[in-house]
DNA sequence: TGCCTTTCTGTAAGCGCTTACACAACTGAT
DNA sequence: ATCAGTTGTGTAAGCGCTTACAGAAAGGCA
């Protein structure tokens, strides 16, 4: 930074302090002298510096978000409704994927000196950490995760919907299924979407692990298993990434979906509707769900709260094709 | 931050300045004193405060993103390529979306503030501030946006496969097309697809335009255009939502496609491999373009370059279903 | 005119850290 | 033992800004 506060009040003939009452609007500052001041800034250029500004009033102005990547729709939508939100309360968002990456605790200790609350989605920073930052008392605000004691947590309901999704499959008079993208961690999305369905389904319906819960994943292991003996009729997918890829390999196998085979997925990503047949899905309210974690957020660094809360937003079957035929089929 | 590097120091018995050192292996230690410091900001859980950090080294160890927003898949895979090499650089990520904000002026000057070099997409930031952040010697790479004196630009390439798409569908045996997705702006990259399909078409085509580049958008633009009486044999869409958009029209009004009409895109996004047909489009290397500004802005911080650069990425035509039946056809 | 109240302004002390420079201590060679 | 060079350490000056507090100036009223 070239000019700094010193420059424009010399240049306006009075002191740093009276630039900064005119530039801020915090103290009295005679009509004659503001303009003193504004010519000086207008005329030098003058920005002051944020790094000055965030030292001096021992704080940042703005919002972390930790998530593992950004790949899968998922985590962008949750981002541009974090970011909309952040930025109308006059926030910057400085983001960090941790996925894949070492030093982890390096990388959120730094994202967390240049914040002043952070969103963290899951699991992506370890619980050690999380300790230390709810010790400092780092505002914190968790998505799609079980509740945390000093911490608000903010998810989408899953097991509900789940069951209704299971109860539309039976409808449908399917009696064999599978459940693609067994949950890795209890109690995480993906294990209460699981414990909904097989409260529906009980022994109808057996979890298949992919590795990771992604297209490609989804593509091999619905190959594997649609390729077995024992076939399901239908494939309620953990998320709509794996359920895209039970789908290519329905196709490739030869499958008609859903006549030979049902398949659902979870999320409700611009892919899912766009896959010929559309999925049936569940639709989760991705930017909302940033929205109300940036306003959760703003609660707890603004100290307008200090008690946790607890959210979990609803979440809503969207039925397409994909899953069987509707007497009133959706328009898109 | 409650512990400070003075506290270290009263706890580990010596000066600022040796903490400093030690920490940071900027001097020489002496081994004794060093376990001594380390053992001090141990027991203090000591993390050195970002804030002090960056206003006495006068450098932010961070990187800004300006983006018009996140919706749609292209400016989140550029995000992840250009976060993932910042960060093995050692970088955070600061980001911003400028599209329907008010104030863009003091956004952008608020990143600025914070970052040490800028990532602009195309024409996000408006001219006269871009003349001020060069006038401020901020390190800035441009994305999608034709060569500009005094800053890096990067984008892909855009007329050369326009043409080699626009000669694919000649070969197809297609002789009536329109161009879903006019251009808004001169030279920006939507033109460039347009002047390279036009070369090759010529009279052929024509320009259709659509508000904005989304599906919703490019489906209505699409059923207007498929509803009249001379109808295009085959759209070229400007990008790969408009060209969604496009097939849902299509479908809506019982036009077979690639049988009776034919789509094209541009991106190679997740949905336009989903989309049954699947889309014919231009794949773009987004995360290639992000870890390539990521490097450029690298070195323009570091001062290892100080002339700008004028790069362009190669694009590729991914051939599927959707502008016709191939002797080959695609895998996925 | 004098007194009181309000408005306005400047000084000094921080916020947390880095590091140039001066000096001390140590080591090795003569 | 002395000298030269190297290693190690502390002090002080910043980096850029905010603001509490003290004092000055201005305005209004008796």
């Amino acid at each position: 930074m070239d000019v700094t506060i010193y420059e424009v009040a010399r240049r306006a003939g009075v002191s740093i302090a009276t630039v900064s009452r005119a530039l801020r609007g915090t103290g009295p500052v005679a009509p004659k002298t503001r303009e003193k001041v504004l010519k000086a800034v207008e005329e030098l250029r003058f920005t002051p510096s944020r790094l000055g500004v965030s030292l001096a009033e021992g704080r940042h102005a703005a919002n972390g978000i930790v998530f593992p990547n950004l790949a899968g729709p998922y985590y962008t939508e949750v981002l541009l409704g974090y970011e909309e939100v952040a930025s109308e309360l006059g926030r910057s968002v400085v983001i960090l994927s941790t996925k894949g990456r070492s030093r982890v605790h390096d990388l959120v200790k730094d994202l967390a000196g240049r914040v002043d609350g952070l969103m963290v989605f899951g699991h992506t920073v370890p619980d050690d950490l999380v300790a230390e930052l709810v010790r400092m008392r780092m505002p914190l605000v968790f998505v799609s995760r079980e509740p945390l004691p000093g911490a608000d947590t903010l998810r989408s309901e899953n097991t509900t919907s789940a069951r209704a999704l299971a109860e539309h499959l039976l409808g449908h008079g399917y009696r064999r299924f599978t459940f693609l993208g067994a949950p890795i961690a209890t109690g995480d999305d993906v294990d209460e979407r699981w414990q909904g369905v097989r409260s529906v389904l009980g022994t109808a319906i057996e979890a298949v692990p992919t590795e990771h819960y992604t297209v490609e994943y989804g593509y091999q292991a619905a190959k594997t298993l649609l390729r077995a003996p024992a076939r399901p009729e239908a494939i309620v997918c953990s998320d709509d990434e794996v359920a895209l890829g039970a789908l290519l390999a329905a196709e490739e196998l030869g499958l008609a979906v859903p006549d030979e085979l049902a398949v659902t997925g979870w999320d409700d990503i611009m892919a899912a509707r766009h896959a010929r047949p559309a999925l049936t899905t569940i639709r989760q309210p991705m930017r909302e769900l940033g929205a109300r974690a940036a306003r959760a957020l703003d609660e707890l660094i603004t100290g307008a709260r200090d008690t946790p809360n607890h959210l979990v937003l609803t979440t809503e079957l969207v039925l397409r094709a994909s899953c069987g035929h509707h007497p009133q089929e959706e328009p898109k």
